[in-house]
DNA sequence: TAGATTGTTAATCGATTAACAATC
DNA sequence: TAGATTGTTAATCGATTAACAATC
């Protein structure tokens, strides 16, 4: 017990907490391996191997228990707490983003918004006001975030970037297609759609 | 010569596509292994690997020019030519995925975006005027178009997959939280930063 | 030349898969 | 019971890494 996961076991295993959360909003009770399977393109074995590691969790002719399933994992990746995280930029994607429910979903709060347009400080964002970009130091510090998502333009991302680590940021989404430099001991997440489908392009040219 | 790469061959090669046109935006000409290295955490040995595996690119001492490097990629992945793709839905979302160069950079167009809501119809995204939903599969097929962006609210994003897969698209990338049916040919992308933010604050947290 | 960085080897480790007995 | 699906084994394959000679 209590050996840290590997990369790959737990990128799988948030997968599966995914599609958990999704088939029990569609009103299923129990999932197999074969149906997450069909939903992520992972092996149904491997499936079991990863959760039979932790303990029998399934019954056999019968599949998974979802929400005693959704229990196992969360508490495997002991995400069962809130998180705070803060959004850097109030443009179009940046509304998108906090409008959309698939933080809410697995109890990830978005606490704080910033921009440096001043005409949208004060304004609404899904459910919270945005805070002048000079304030946030004192707000990420405060709140003790350390979880910051960039929706702002490729010009503006290292510097905001600088800003948030300097702020004690540890993990960065990037939704720009920039670069960014960062200390080793900060984690960078970048979203790239446009990489995913030259590489989904080739397999099914070929 | 002329094998199929595994998958992550091809998802590496991307990647670096990915640093490589970026690195270039910055005005740089050449780029080591140990660059590309930290800024996609893939190991630098590893990088080597994936492309002296088709060639001699790189010059000892020196690095990798970045042009022909790039070049090599693109022959490797067989991204030279233009992709046409389709968006559904033209919100907050749509807006900031059809505004983006994210995918213009790497020879990808936005040929066609649809929405519902017919107040929506005729105004312009990106560069792009949205076009009638009911005008789909015409236009998809008119324009051979295989490769699809949902965004959609989750309890529309299925009827957007069946009428796009209906139409003929084999690649969906999916911005909702909601798990798709597809026949076994279609492939399905779906981006979730909270899935993503789950498993990196477990690494974070242990 | 001296320093840097590639290309390549060799060794290890984790991922993947098929197969099937156990059992609900 | 009959059918379905888990849990687990065993075998294979690809990814990862350190190390270093080659060479720019």
């Amino acid at each position: 017990m209590a050996d840290r996961l590997t990369v790959g076991v737990a990128a799988r295993l948030s997968r599966y907490l995914q599609v958990l959360t999704q088939a029990k909003k569609m009103g299923k009770d129990r999932i197999s391996s074969q149906e997450i399977s069909d939903y992520t393109n992972i092996n149904a074995t491997q499936i079991r191997r990863d959760l039979s590691a932790f303990g029998k969790f399934g019954k056999r002719g019968v599949g998974y228990n979802i929400d005693s399933l959704l229990g196992e994992i969360r508490k495997i990746l002991r995400t069962q707490g809130q998180h705070n995280i803060a959004l850097v930029g109030a443009g179009r994607l940046g509304q998108a983003i906090a409008s959309s429910s698939i933080f809410a979903e697995h109890g990830i709060n978005i606490a704080a918004v910033f921009d440096t347009d001043e005409s949208k400080v004060g304004s609404t964002v899904g459910n919270v006001q945005v805070s002048e970009y000079a304030q946030l130091p004192d707000i990420i510090r405060d709140k003790n975030i350390i979880v910051g998502v960039l929706a702002v333009p490729a010009p503006s991302a290292q510097a905001a970037t600088s800003d948030l680590v300097r702020a004690g940021v540890k993990i960065l989404f990037n939704y720009s297609e920039a670069l960014l430099d960062v200390p080793s001991d900060v984690q960078v997440h970048t979203s790239n759609p446009a990489v995913e489908l030259l590489y989904a392009l080739y397999f099914h040219l070929t």
